[in-house]
This record gives structure tokens, sequence and C-alpha cells, in this order.
DNA sequence: CATGGCATGTAATTTGTTACATGATTTC
DNA sequence: GAAATCATGTAACAAATTACATGCCATG
């Protein structure tokens, strides 16, 4: 996908440090993408060399500086016509989906522990997309909030529905 | 994600030929994985080196043989191993979203057909889906395509409010 | 007769993850 | 006083995409 243009836009908007992109994407880019350090680092610092963005630093004692980044005109220039291509289509991994796509093998009630915890892990994400939604004022922005929102909330319907079917089958003693 | 054990499951149930594979994983399988033949290939190959599964082939005049693929015993004891393991944790990608995300630049009037696009695209998956639903009988997988089509629909639901509202703000002549 | 589906593959490149390394400050 | 958060980064490796190359057969 190329994250240089998620750090683009997101320097556009708000001059951050490369762990402020990261915590962003975590908290509200869920469903964008899930970027580590290991990406953001590199990427900012080509874009750096490429003159797309710029660095203020901030001296801390004893510790690497603090490295504020922002968007130039340049790389202005180069997001504007990323923005008007056409999007690349989804990219998707789901691990769990495909054990249980595949999994014959494991008993309905090893199956159950599985389904609720990954409903408890999408119910936690929703609590941070509610409380993200409240902080953002910008209606685009809020459109992709809602987006995450009614994903998990789907997937946690989904979920419990599963749940009952199975609990049905294993608990109705 | 290691598509070894993608193939590995599918070709426990039914062994098939790589191309067929790649038609499962695009019918049924979008909401877990896109692997493309550049990956499905050459895994299945090295699948055959490592004996966890095994091939037969059947020629076909003037093209290379068609070949059939199955999981072998040691592949199914591989593969058993990792169903118990924990599942990673989603990778996901969705330019689409982080366009969204980022186009302030972008007049509402041109966001409309892209919106429109992505809905065309999503209710063409519905469909596949549905019939996909059909004509499965294990009930596993049909949960992962009601995954599947659940979340179609869940962003289907979200495009169509999206498309209202801009349509108000823009059309509202 | 053209389009799409069937069927195989490779190679270069891009992309991204994981694990590691460091350490202060704030919060419970 | 422990745990989480703030904050930087690198290097080795694994994974996956894209574009290419080939060509028959069936459907409309």
């Amino acid at each position: 996908m190329s994250h240089k243009y998620l750090i683009l836009g997101l320097l556009a908007e708000q001059p951050m440090t490369g762990y402020d992109i990261r915590k962003h994407v975590k908290d509200v880019l869920g469903a964008v993408t899930n970027a580590s350090y290991g990406t953001l680092y590199p990427t900012l610092h080509k874009l750096l060399s490429a003159g797309e963005v710029n660095m203020q630093e901030v001296p801390r004692r004893g510790r690497p500086s603090k490295k504020i980044y922002a968007t130039t005109e340049k790389g202005l220039q180069v997001l504007d016509e990323w923005l008007r291509q056409p999007a690349a289509s989804d990219q998707i991994k789901r691990e769990f989906l495909l054990k249980l796509y595949l999994a014959k093998a494991i008993p309905d009630h090893q199956l159950l522990p599985m389904l609720r915890a990954r409903r408890d892990e999408t119910e936690a994400t929703l609590k941070t997309l509610a409380d993200e939604k409240q902080n953002t004022h910008d209606p685009r922005r809020i459109w992709v909030i809602d987006y995450s929102l009614t994903l998990a909330l789907a997937e946690i319907e989904w979920l419990r529905r599963l749940e009952h079917t199975i609990g049905l089958a294993y608990g109705g003693s």
C-alpha cells in the first residue's frame, strides 16, 4: 500500500512524531492498516531524504531527541496526485477465520473460548473507536471511524450468533 | 500468514490443482486472504518437496500437464498442530478507506462515484457468496461464508448511508 | 471470432514483520 | 515499586505482489 501516503496525509494535517503516527494508526486506523514502527520509521526517513516531509528536533536529556515531522509543499503535491488515482483493492489476512474454516479437528467446546476471546477483542476495539469518535470533528474522519464501528458491530453480532449455535449444540445437556 | 496451511487445509478435504485453490480463494475466502498464483504455486512446490502434499500428474496435449495435489499424512499432522496454536491477529490494508480518511482535497461530487463503485463491487461479492453458500454443506464453512456476508452487508449499509449524506449535501439543489 | 475461463509457472522487487536494543517518565 | 506509556531506532528475514510468458478450449 505504501505507507508513505498515510504518513504524508497525517502529517499534512498535524505535525507529529513517529510514535504519534503509530498511536493514531493503532487507535483509529485499524481498519486501514496496522503498520508498525519497523515500517513507519524507515518510511519517515525516506520521506525526509526525498524532501516530502521536514523535521524539527526537540532535544531530550539522556535520550535520542524527539522528532516532529511535517509534510512539505512537495509532499502535499505527491499526496494530492496519489489521492486522484483509483484505490488499490483491499488486502486482507485473517488467520482466525482461516482456522475456523479448516478446523474440523477442533471440537466445539474448544472453539467457544476462541470465539469468546475474539469477541472480547472486538468489543474493546469498539470502545476505543467510540471514544475516538468524540474527539474527531472532520466529517470524513468520522465516516471512517463509523466504517470501523459498523464492521466491528457486525462481527460481534456474527460471533454472538455463532456462540449461541455452538453453545446449544454443546451445552444443550 | 503463511499460505502453507491454507493449502494443506484445502487439499486435506479435496485434492485439487493450484488453479482450483486460487479459484476457491477468490470465490469464498476473500475475507481470509487474496493469495495469488505467485504465492500459491511456489508454496505448493515447497510443500511437495517437504512431503506434506503429494501430486498426481494428468497430461494434457501441447500444454504443461495438470497437477492434482493432495495433503499427505505428514501434512495433516503439520496442519493439525498449527490449528491448535492461537491465531495471529488480522492484517488489513484498505487503501480505499485511507483515501477517504485523507481526502479533504477531493470534492464531494467526485467522491460519490467512488463510493458507488465500491458498493457495486461489494454487492457483486455478496452474490457470489450467496451462491457459494448454497453449494456448501460443512457447517464451519457456512459460518465463514456468513462472516463474509455479514461484513459485506454491513459495508453496503455504511456506503448507502454515506451516499445519502453526501447526496443531500451536494444534490440538495 | 473474441472474450473469458482453464492451467501452468518464474523472477525481480517491494513490502512488512519480528525481534532486538535503550531508557526516562508517568500513573496506579 | 511495578507497569504502562512515551520515544527512538536497526537488521535479518519472511512474505507477497506484480508483471511477465504461454496457449488451449468453450461460450456467446
